[in-house]
DNA sequence: TCTGGGGTCCTAGGACCC
DNA sequence: TCTGGGGTCCTAGGACCC
C-alpha cells in the first residue's frame, strides 16, 4: 500500500445517529428498539425518521409511516418525538471533532461529511476520525474511503456499522459490477424502472451502456451523469465553503384535512409568516414564492411566481403566498400545505461551473 | 402500510425576442 | 404559402437525498 501521500476522500457517516443521541441522554434505552419520528405518536401522520439497529430487525426503516412501525414494533418499543436543537447541537460537535484533525470537512447534513484528507495511510487516519468522533461525543461512525466521493460514500455502506470499507477504480468492479444500479447513490425507484426499460439492471451494465441511450433517455447532463456515476466517477474535491441555502420553506402536514377555504387561507398565512421571518433572519431579499398543497388522498401541486421585484418585506412574501391560493381547486380537501420562499444569492456563480449532482456531491 | 419536512437540481414546454 | 433557428425567461413537474 501506498508509501507516499495521496488525496483521498473520506466519508464520514454516524451510525444510527439519531437514535445513538436519544439513548446517549437516556442510557437505558441501549439495546431496545428506539425509534424516533413525528411527535413520537404512533396513532399520527408521521414517519420514520431513524430507527435504532435494535428496532431495524423487526423491519423498522426511515421513511415508514408511524403507524406501520407501530405495528412491526415489539412491546418494548420506545417511540420518540424528533428533537432538531438537539440532533443539531450533536452535529456541531462531531464535524468540530472532524475539523481539528486539521483537514478539510464538507458537511453533507445533521450526520454526515466528507473529509479531503492527503496522507500516505487512509486506513489509519480513517480510525483517527472515528476515535476522535467518539471521545468527542461518544458517538460511532462508520468511514468510506475513496478516490472520488461517490466512491465515498458508496464504500460507508459496506462498511456500517462502526467500521471502515476503501472503493476506489482498483475494486469497482469487482465490488459494484454486479449489484444493481439502485445501489448507485443517486438512482432511485424511478430511474433503475426507466433504466432496465433499455435492458439495464446492473452497475456493469449501466457502465457499458452508449452514452446516446443514456442522453435520450434522461437528458443531455442526467444521461452523462449516470453513465459516469456506473463507471464510478465522480468529483473529488471536498468544499468547506459555508453552505448559502437556495431558499427556505416550511410545510406541514394537518392530522386532519383542512376543509374550507377559512382554514386553508389562516394555515397559509401562518407557514408564510413563518418563511418571511427565515428570509429576513437572513437578509436576503426574495424573488419567488410557492405554494405546495397535497390534497387527500395524497395528491401533490405546486404553483409559483416570481415576485414582480426581490423583496426584504414580510407582508408582501405573506400577501404573495395568500394570492397563490386562488389557484387551488375549491373543494377539495387539503392534507398538506407549504410555502417555499427563494433568495437572492448574495454571488451568483457561474450556472457552468455547477456540477450536475443529486445530494449535492 | 398509507405515506414528514427541508432541501437540491434537471427537464420540458410555452412565451417572447431577434 | 404550410412554416427558421437560436437564445432566454418563466413555470410546472419530477427525481433524489438526508
Amino acid at each position: 500500500m501506498g508509501d507516499a501521500a495521496e488525496p483521498w476522500v473520506l466519508h464520514v457517516d454516524l451510525d444510527e445517529f439519531i437514535a445513538a443521541v436519544e439513548v446517549l441522554r437516556r442510557p437505558e434505552l441501549a439495546g431496545l428498539p428506539v425509534i424516533v419520528g413525528g411527535r413520537g405518536d404512533p396513532t399520527e401522520r408521521a414517519v420514520v425518521s431513524t430507527a435504532s439497529y435494535a428496532a431495524r430487525t423487526y423491519g423498522i426503516g426511515s421513511g415508514m409511516p408511524l403507524k406501520l412501525a407501530a405495528r412491526k414494533a415489539p412491546p418494548d418499543a420506545v417511540f420518540l418525538p424528533v428533537d432538531a436543537p438537539t440532533y443539531e447541537a450533536a452535529s456541531e460537535q462531531v464535524m468540530a471533532a472532524l475539523r481539528d484533525l486539521g483537514v478539510v470537512v464538507e458537511v453533507l447534513g445533521w450526520d454526515e461529511a466528507f473529509l479531503g484528507v492527503t496522507t500516505e495511510d487512509p486506513e489509519a487516519f480513517a480510525r483517527r476520525a472515528q476515535e476522535a468522533v467518539l471521545a468527542s461525543t461518544r458517538l460511532h461512525c462508520t468511514v468510506g474511503i475513496g478516490d472520488n466521493k461517490v466512491r465515498a460514500k458508496i464504500a460507508t455502506g459496506f462498511g456500517k456499522p462502526r467500521g471502515i470499507f476503501r472503493l476506489t477504480a482498483d475494486n469497482w468492479v469487482e465490488v459494484m459490477g454486479e449489484r444493481p444500479v439502485i445501489d448507485l447513490w443517486g438512482v432511485g425507484a424511478k430511474v433503475s424502472k426507466r433504466l432496465a426499460a433499455h435492458g439495464i439492471t446492473t452497475v456493469d451494465q449501466l457502465a457499458a451502456a452508449p452514452r446516446e441511450v443514456l442522453v435520450a433517455e434522461f437528458g443531455p447532463r442526467m444521461g452523462v451523469w449516470y453513465g459516469d456515476l456506473g463507471r464510478g466517477l465522480g468529483p473529488a474535491v471536498v468544499d468547506d465553503s459555508p453552505w448559502i441555502a437556495r431558499g427556505h420553506s416550511r410545510e406541514t402536514t394537518y392530522q386532519h384535512n383542512l376543509t374550507t377555504p377559512e382554514q386553508v387561507t389562516a394555515a397559509v398565512r401562518e407557514l408564510a409568516a413563518q418563511v418571511a421571518d427565515d428570509a429576513a433572519r437572513e437578509g436576503r431579499p426574495v424573488f419567488r414564492v410557492t405554494l405546495k398543497v397535497r390534497y387527500a388522498p395524497f395528491v401533490t401541486k405546486v404553483v409559483g411566481r416570481k415576485l414582480p421585484e426581490p423583496t426584504r418585506d414580510p407582508g408582501a412574501v405573506v400577501a404573495a403566498a395568500l394570492a397563490l391560493t386562488d389557484r387551488l381547486e375549491p373543494g377539495r380537501e387539503v392534507r398538506l400545505l407549504g410555502v417555499r420562499a427563494e433568495l437572492v444569492m448574495p454571488e451568483a456563480g457561474d450556472p457552468a461551473e455547477r456540477t450536475p449532482v443529486r445530494g449535492r456531491l
